[in-house]
DNA sequence: ACCTGAACACCGTTCAAGT
DNA sequence: ACCTGAACACCGTTCAAGT
């Protein structure tokens, strides 16, 4: 049961997402693989609820209830999101190609839509800056996450000399800027990012909400 | 070689990418699996170089070179990397953990790092933008594309009424906006976000750069 | 009735044996 | 010298056999 859920979490933050297998999976809770399959249909649904729950462990922003701008309330909901998943980086590759719909992920999403209409968008256009904002911030998580299986973590490492070391009239602006591309303040950078989509709403919409109107 | 890559697409495109292994990549090339390993050091290796080959079909924008202004460039160029990875979907999941630093991602990054300069962004701020933009596509393309392995089908396809079967006390902005969650036009929904993004480079920068300066 | 060892049909990768 | 069948050590999942 979540007894499962909660020791492939283990061994998905430990291990990393290609060490738990079935057999691992069981070895961890003291008994067989067939047994897991009383509990669970599948490792898939095993893999579905341990992203939840990483998304349930995410300190939603006390201030959404509270009276203070929209924006610095949206930046603490992205921001939160970025950590949480930050916490259990191996689980991140598992956000690729899907939209997870367990019951906290959708507690985050009603919050955030909750959020923007109660800032005072249209429930349509709360939608869609909703939405942009997840990609970014799944977009970025994904990036600063370590390698999945598919790449060694070596190019990470080594990334920055990488790009020192390619051909410089091919790629002027690459090596010469291999600094920035690699070494990067991660928290800073983000922040950059968001900022923009906040500066960018802010424009877009010419609306500067009411302060902490009530929801209902 | 790369008729190794090209068959290793073939295969993935066809039937996804859980249906790629070394054992149908030999079959689909009409040898045994021990072969491919006399071209290739893994199978990683060969979704690393798939991956790549993707990016390298990307058509990029004409305009980069010519004299129009830098925000219809860089939504060309954003545009087009969606447009490329969309074309290839199931391979996206490859995106998940990692950057791609094969020579067509490289490439691409180099043409776009150069647009952000050559609109007059200082080298800093051009990487800042890169990434972020960057990152949102990935995102974007990543919630746009049929399900890794990890969900199945069905959960898509049924999203909406799942949405709108919640209970609408816990969740009234998500049942309320079931439609607009589920049924959006991609096309128009990643310019929106993307023009958020755009609005808040030029609010940031306060930059109406120089329309079409040469690089060199 | 509940549990699970062992099996099935797969993997990625290697290597001894064939040509 | 080059190639590859067969094997190794794994998978996820199932089911007959045990308690």
């Amino acid at each position: 049961m979540e007894r499962i859920v909660s020791a492939a979490l283990d061994i998905i933050d430990r291990d990393g997402l290609d060490a738990l297998s079935m057999r691992t999976l069981a070895a961890e809770l003291d008994t067989g693989t067939a047994t897991l399959y009383r509990y669970v249909n599948s490792k898939e649904e095993v893999l579905v609820e341990a992203l939840d729950a990483v998304l349930g462990e995410i300190q939603l922003p006390e201030t959404y209830s509270q009276a203070s701008d929209w924006r610095s309330q949206v930046a603490a909901g992205a921001t939160a999101l970025r950590d949480g998943l930050r916490s259990h980086p191996n689980i991140t590759p598992l956000l690729a190609g899907s939209v997870p719909i367990g019951p906290n992920a959708l507690k985050g999403r009603e919050a955030n839509l909750d959020l923007l209409i109660n800032a005072g968008f249209a429930p349509p256009t709360a939608v869609r800056l909703h939405l942009a904002i997840v990609h970014y911030v799944i977009g970025f998580v994904l990036a600063e996450s370590p390698e999945s299986a598919v790449y060694g973590t070596q190019y990470k490492r080594t990334l920055k000399r990488y790009y020192q070391r390619l051909p410089a009239d091919t790629y002027p602006s690459i090596t010469a800027l291999a600094d920035q591309l690699t070494t990067r303040d991660n928290d800073q950078e983000f922040a950059f990012g968001l900022d923009l989509i906040l500066d960018g709403i802010e424009r877009h919409a010419g609306v500067k909400p009411a302060r902490g109107r009530k929801t209902r």
